[in-house]
DNA sequence: GCCGTTTTCGGCCCGACTGTTTTCAGTCG
């Protein structure tokens, strides 16, 4: 999604970077990476605000400000731009090379004129690194295979196969004599959409045993750091694998520390201090007498310092610890809530299952409800008619009648055309149970074009749901560029919910978001979009990213009753 | 540069690991 904010945290992002570069002062580089995270998160779009409305979000000074209406205005900022032509691009992306920071790319500018990943490497091949003060042959070799690893794998990877890792690594860890507790944490903990390296964590007495068993775990390509208290390893896939081993008893701590966010366990070591108290992964402490006061739980460490547990989904420093002092956290909605699942294919279409097997393995999650939503016929590909939707149907209702206690919705998937129309007539659309409509081409349209589109469908009485609402592809796809807050008010105001589609590669709306949209009232749809029983259970990852927008049961139309959801699907209707 | 239930000045989270040093700086999370 386009907006000015994305622009502005790119700005001061690049800004704190130079600073820190040039040797400036550190508080100084953060106060920039403070603001920019706050503006990159901030609901409202920043071109409409002027100085006064931007110091009003948290981090954001009179200077920032300043600088922030200057670029939206001009498109310049003289200090930055003094500050660029200090310091080449080229060396700020040195930075992105793992273990190269920006005080050894700034000496590899100042003494060798490096200003490029090329010419590091050609500086490296001639043996020039090697008489500079803080270097060695050993930091020539792992700036080497820094810029290995950040050609072959660009940082992030999915959720989905973040977890597949994390679980098998953590079933290892759990076979080992010793475990008295094992789990992952970090942002994998938070289901943050992507992930840049996963946190094991074991609580044992001794942790030689399971730092040697990870280094030989088959999916370990190569062994970053082996020590006592933590070991770090490289997957296959290029996925960095952090483990720690602490003492049983300060488990809650070093969970909490290490589930973070870096925000969220800044706010809480500084409401810490605040009470005269010191916060580490090792516990909570009198920072007069060293005494421990809190470890072995989370909720212990979180009692002690005046709050309530707060979910991992929720510890992205977005308010949540303000809002548990104040005893106002939002009673998230959580997996075993969802009653049903609202977006599912067969192989009618383009799923891998029949209808029976994914009526089976949806029964055998406990579902009350559950729609078969298979492509409409604009889909072109999919070859959809009315007499196949309709054979389905009779199959469907057949069905029905034998399946215990899970009620079938007949449903389909539908494409929203270029100008907002649906693939069949209303009196044909009547007959499905929950109709879905989604976004599947002309992703390049104008932002008007685009917004209009998606009114258009949410005015159409049968559309109950829009699905995958900026069809992104994680890493692969950007979001279609439309004025959400116009469809998200069109939504509210036509009683048309909004998916969160499951799926790791769309999740979708993502979190940021699903924050926009619920201010207007919207209710959500967590779907799975399932196209092989396997995909069922993808449902996780869009309630942790219905967490992470801050979700309660009752946003979420497809964690009530049938009778609720049946009102509210005639009531679209009527 | 930002911020204030100790404050408009003086803090700003804290520890592990590595490689270079011989007590520490840089990097990372």
């Amino acid at each position: 999604m386009a907006r000015a904010n994305e622009k502005v945290e790119a700005l001061l992002r690049e800004y704190a970077d130079l600073i820190a570069i040039g040797g400036g002062d550190a508080f100084k580089a953060r106060a920039y990476e403070k603001a920019a995270r706050a503006i990159g998160g901030h609901p409202a779009d920043v071109a409409g605000l002027d100085v006064k409305g931007l110091r009003e979000i948290p981090n954001v000074g009179k200077s920032i400000a300043e600088k922030v209406v200057e670029y939206l205005s001009t498109g310049r900022v003289p200090d930055i731009e003094a500050r660029r032509a200090a310091v080449p691009a080229g060396v700020r992306a040195l930075t992105a090379i793992p273990g190269l920071g920006p005080r050894k790319a700034f000496v590899l500018y100042d003494e060798l004129g490096v200003s490029s990943v090329e010419q590091l490497e050609d500086a490296i091949r001639e043996e020039r690194l090697r008489d500079l003060k803080g270097f060695g042959e050993q930091t020539e070799q792992n700036i080497l295979h820094g810029i290995s690893v950040l050609r072959n794998a660009d940082g992030r990877i999915l959720l989905g196969a973040a977890m597949d890792i994390a679980e098998q690594i953590v079933a290892e860890m759990e076979r080992i004599p010793g475990c008295v507790r094992c789990t992952y944490a970090g942002s994998l903990r938070r289901m943050r959409e992507t992930i840049g390296d996963v946190d094991i964590l074991v609580a044992a007495g001794r942790s030689a045993p399971f730092m040697a068993a990870l280094t030989e775990l088959p999916l370990v390509a190569d062994v970053i750091a082996h020590g006592a208290k933590k070991t770090s390893v490289r997957t296959t896939a290029g996925l960095q694998v952090d483990l720690r081993v602490l003492p049983p008893a300060s488990w809650g701590a070093g969970l909490q520390y290490f589930t973070g966010s870096k925000a969220h366990n800044i706010r809480t070591r500084a409401l810490a201090v605040r009470q005269g108290l010191k916060l580490s992964e090792y516990g909570l402490f009198d920072a007069e007498s060293g005494e421990s006061l809190a470890s072995e739980t989370e909720e212990e460490v979180y009692g002690r310092l005046g709050l309530p547990w707060i979910a991992p989904t929720l510890r992205e420093d977005r308010g949540e610890v303000a809002a548990g002092l104040k005893g106002e956290l939002p009673a998230l909605v959580e997996e075993g809530d969802i009653r049903g699942d609202l977006h599912t294919h067969t192989d009618l279409t383009d799923g891998l299952a029949p209808l029976e097997d994914m009526v089976a393995a949806a029964a055998a999650r406990g579902y009350a409800y559950y729609a078969v939503t298979d492509h409409a016929p604009d889909l072109a590909m999919q070859r959809m008619t009315r007499e196949k939707i309709l054979a389905q149907r009779e199959q469907l209702r057949a069905l029905d009648r034998t399946v215990r206690g899970m009620r079938l919705l007949h449903g389909t998937e539908l494409n929203i055309g270029p100008e907002g129309g649906l693939d069949w007539p209303d009196g044909f659309l009547a007959g499905f149970d929950l109709c879905v409509a989604s976004v599947h081409s002309h992703f390049g349209q104008s932002r008007a074009a685009m917004t209009r589109r998606f009114i258009r469908a949410c005015e159409n009485p049968n559309v109950a749901v829009i699905g995958h609402p900026t069809t992104r592809r994680i890493g692969r796809r950007p979001g279609v560029d439309a004025d959400f807050d116009a469809v998200f008010e069109a939504c509210a105001r036509t009683g048309t919910a909004l998916e969160i589609n499951a799926h790791p590669e769309r999740l979708d709306l993502g979190d940021e978001d699903i924050l926009r949209a619920k201010r207007y009232g919207v209710k959500f749809a967590v779907n799975s979009d399932a196209h092989a029983t396997t995909h069922l259970p993808y449902l996780r990852y869009g309630v942790g990213t219905a967490q992470r927008g801050w979700l309660t049961k009752d946003d979420v139309i497809n964690t009530w009753p049938w009778s609720r959801l049946h009102r509210f699907l005639e009531a679209k209707r009527a």
